[in-house]
DNA sequence: ACAAGAAGTCAGATTTTTTTGACTACCCAG
DNA sequence: CTGGGTAGTCAAAAAAATCTGACTTCTTGT
């Protein structure tokens, strides 16, 4: 319930934690996401589970959802300045494992 | 409970993740681990996930138990060679944030 | 010999996270 | 005006993670 926030990087971390979230992550590194394609894309997932997950990243300041208001009218999710600037944690963590 | 393990950061992610185990981390950086002493400075924690986290953080080869056996005669946790690997992936995390 | 500390384990309870299924609202095509 | 797609929400159920308290074993100090 109470949260003790002893380091900074505790906060990213426990952010990248569910289920989902990296595998999420990872699909945003290669292209916007749209809420329905993702549901397709991992499968095994839910919509509760991606809804909240998109939420959290959102919150977050890693992930921006926008409103397309074109051709086809959709929502897509795409990753932040911040967000980008994860990306060379995840490869330098795909280079150690 | 089947694993799809897409990518390989996922593994050292999901492994860091659990309540306790960027504390744990954390302050197996600064020091050798003992069992009681990290009871007493993790408020709020307790002996079963300590117990829990310390085997897994174990099993994923980021920590190694070994046993003292001279005066006071008690067991260590210290990170292995990937462990402190990781050190550098945390302090960028920090830099963010 | 006795008490206390270290390092746990175990079963059961509680809490948090994740999943399910039903339902909404909007837009577009035929 | 009906069916299908997109993007969700909600409440309840199921599963996973965490916590509690009791108990264990080994060692050390007095």
């Amino acid at each position: 319930m109470e949260e003790t926030e002893t380091c900074p990087a505790q906060r990213l971390l426990k952010m990248l934690s569910g289920k989902w979230k990296a595998e999420i992550f990872r699909l945003a590194v290669e292209s916007p996401l749209r809420f329905n394609t993702l549901l397709r894309q991992i499968q095994g997932s839910n919509k509760q589970s991606l809804s909240t997950a998109l939420k959290e990243l959102e919150e977050e300041g890693l992930l921006e959802k926008t409103t397309i208001k074109l051709k086809p009218l959709h929502i897509e999710y795409n990753l932040t300045e911040k967000g980008k600037a994860l990306i060379p944690v995840f490869q330098h963590l795909e280079g150690l494992s």
